[in-house]
DNA sequence: CAGATATCAGACATACTGATATCA
DNA sequence: CTGATATCAGTAGGTCTGATATCT
């Protein structure tokens, strides 16, 4: 009468990839509170350098993973601090475009080699091979998603 | 002078676990959010289900990767909803035991086959063998990480 | 007394919903 | 007018740090 019902906590998919995330996470996370951002605030620089044009709202959240509203709050707080900047679209003034500024730019390439340096710790633990062939599993399993709207929450994680 | 630093998005690991993660999710939150239960709540309420008895507050934490203050806040959240129900340790009295309640039990019991519908679905899609292929490196990942305290905070992704 | 355990208090970043202004 | 875009307002649930009480 109080036999578990669900399958065990290790055969949840969520909670193993919520896992492998918090594993992985820790090591970058210290470096970003070093530099005082928040992992979703890193989201969206790391966006915004990878494109050398400026980005509208909705294309990054779609990049981020972060709600509209969520993401204005972040874009404010990251323009407060001078490290974005916000302009109206010339064609379409609905739309508003983000770019990194230079002091932006800067803190990105602080931040990247870190960064970089504990990637290649982790290929040369898990293997070159697996690390790719994990890209791909994971790469198939978002394609399985049944809405595929840009709109979705926080990692949060769980479950 | 504006091109990237960093590795594109497509080969973040993180952001891959993230979106793994939420395209998992997405199959699992309506569920979820019909039962008013937030992801946390639910990982706290499927790892009491897992065990005929109690579990004190700190197994609790490890299994659900939730902190202490956060999940003090949920059991009260839960014991008021009279989902589950906390005592002291009688052989160490520091220690808190919770346990799910009929009402919680009954919870869990409406909302398993719902969950392992959406398994079957996944298993059905992504293939078993690939699926096992991916908790073992999942698995491989969760043990790369520096330190394994058990203290960690939620997925919110990143990175 | 030292170490462990759980909780509390409070500040903060985020998620999410619903309303709003602007523009195509 | 409609649909799209971004923002704002506000509520809620979490994170996290630091302090506290209790117990081993």
């Amino acid at each position: 009468m109080t036999d578990p019902v669900l399958r065990p906590f290790d055969q949840s998919l969520p909670m193993a990839l919520m896992r492998a995330r918090e594993a992985t996470m820790r090591r970058f996370r210290p470096i970003l509170s070093a530099h005082d951002l928040t992992e979703q605030q890193w989201r969206v620089l790391r966006a915004l350098d990878q494109t050398a044009e400026a980005l509208d709202v909705g294309d990054v959240a779609e990049a981020t993973c972060l709600l509209g509203p969520s993401l204005s709050r972040i874009l404010s707080n990251l323009e407060q601090r001078g490290l974005i900047r916000r302009r109206t679209d010339k064609h379409d003034q609905r739309k508003s475009l983000a770019s990194l500024t230079a002091k932006g730019r800067r803190l990105v390439a602080r931040i990247a080699p870190l960064s970089e340096e504990q990637y290649a710790d982790l290929e040369s633990i898990v293997g070159t091979d697996d690390l790719y062939r994990l890209f791909d599993l994971l790469e198939r399993l978002i394609d399985t998603a049944p809405n595929a709207d840009h709109e979705s929450h926080e990692l949060k994680e769980s479950a």
